[in-house]
DNA sequence: CGCATTTCTTAACTTAAGTGAACGAGTTAT
DNA sequence: ATAACTCGTTCACTTAAGTTAAGAAATGCG
C-alpha cells in the first residue's frame, strides 16, 4: 500500500530511503469505513487526504438534499477548501467504500517540508497540475448536456457508475435520479 | 499599474526594491486590443496571463459554436492547460476589452525564481488559493440552475454583466442567448 | 450618411429535466 | 418473519431550456 504513495510521488519528485522514512513515521495511514464521515459542514478541518483505495465524496446539503459534486478514487488527492482558506466547511465528506487513505496536515506538512524541501516542489507541481485538471472538468461539464456528461463519465470513468448508488451518481450529473433512469432508457433506446 | 502588480504579490510575499527592479527588466507589461487573440485552439502557448486592466473571454469552439467557459478580469491570473500540460490547447482566449496585461512564460519565472526563490512560494500559494477558489465556482455551478447562477453573478460580479456581451454572457451561464433573455425577462416579472 | 452586420429580444413550438406518486427489489431492524 | 426503509425505475404532468424564425436596436464600415 505504501508503494502506491511513493509511486504517485515518484511522478512528481525522487525520493532517498532516507526521505521515503521519513514519511513513513508520520502515521499517514488510516482506515476508513463506508460511511465514515471526514468532515462536516461547519467544521474548520486541517486535513488533506489522498486515496490509496477505496472512494470519498464531496456533498453540500442544500433545502435538506444532498447534492454531490465530486468523488475520489485511487490515486486522488483531496485538500478541502477549508484548510485552504481557513475557514469552516460548507461541504460533507464522507466514505463511499471502505477505503485506505493518508491523511495529513499543515503541520506534518511544514515538518517534511523543513527536512526535505523537494516536497514543496513536489506540492507546485501537484496543485498546478490539478488545477489545469479540474479547469477542463469544470469546462466540459459546463459545455456539454446531462446525457453528454453521462456518456462521457461512461468512458472516462466507467468504474463510478458500478461502484456509486445511482442517486449520487445523478446527483454528481447535475440531474434527479429519475432523470438518470429516464436518459439511460433513452440511450439503450437509441442503440437498437 | 506596475503598482497594481505588486499591491497583488504584496498579499502573497514581501518584495525589496531590488526584486521590484528585477520583474520590471522583464518586459512583462503589455497593452492589447479588444479582439485580439491572445491563444488559439491547437497552439502550444508557454504563456500565462496576468489582467492589470480590461477583460479576457476563455472559449471553446464546438460544432462552430462559441461556448465561453470564463471571462478573466482585474486582478485575475490565468495559466492556460497546455502551459502546463505540453499539450496543444482545446480553446482560444480572446480580449473582450482593450486591456492591459502582464505575459510571462516558463523561462522568465525560471529566471525570477533563480534570483528569488520567494516567488516559488507565492507560486505555490497562488495556484493551491485559485484550485480552492475554482473548486467552490465549480460546485455552485453544479449546485444550481441557470437562473441561480444568473442572480448569483449579479451580486458576485455585476460588473461583468454589463461589460461583456449578452451572447458570450448566457454561454458563460451555459444557456443559449435567447434562454438569458427569457430568464431575465422573467425574473424582472417576478420582482413586480 | 446609409448600408450591412452583429446583437438582443420576442414568439411559437419542441425537447428534456423537475415533480409527485406509485411500485417492486433489496436491505435492515425489530 | 415481517415491518420499515432505501433504492432504482416508471409514469403522468409541469416547467424551463433548445430551436427556429423574425424583427428591432446598436454597431461597424465604406
Amino acid at each position: 500500500m505504501q508503494d502506491a504513495l511513493f509511486d504517485f510521488i515518484s511522478k512528481y519528485i525522487s525520493l532517498t530511503e532516507e526521505e521515503k522514512n521519513a514519511l513513513l513515521s508520520l502515521d499517514l495511514f488510516h482506515v476508513v469505513e463506508k460511511g465514515t464521515i471526514l468532515l462536516e459542514e461547519g467544521q474548520k478541518s486541517k486535513d488533506s487526504y489522498f486515496v490509496l483505495k477505496g472512494c470519498i465524496r464531496v456533498f453540500y446539503e442544500i433545502d435538506g438534499e444532498e447534492r454531490t459534486t465530486a468523488f475520489y478514487t485511487e490515486m486522488d488527492a483531496l485538500t478541502p477548501h477549508c484548510v485552504v482558506n481557513k475557514t469552516p466547511s460548507n461541504y460533507f465528506i464522507s466514505c463511499v467504500e471502505d477505503s485506505i487513505l493518508t491523511v495529513s496536515n499543515a503541520e506534518m506538512e511544514a515538518e517534511v517540508n523543513s527536512k526535505f524541501p523537494k516536497f514543496d516542489i513536489m506540492c507546485r507541481l501537484l496543485s498546478e497540475e490539478l488545477l489545469a485538471k479540474q479547469q477542463i472538468d469544470f469546462d466540459a461539464f459546463k459545455t456539454s448536456s446531462p446525457e453528454q456528461r453521462y456518456l462521457n463519465l461512461l468512458q472516462k470513468r466507467p468504474d463510478l457508475i458500478q461502484r456509486v448508488p445511482q442517486h449520487q451518481l445523478a446527483s454528481y450529473l447535475g440531474i434527479k435520479p429519475q432523470s438518470l433512469s429516464r436518459l439511460r432508457a433513452r440511450i439503450l433506446g437509441k442503440r437498437d
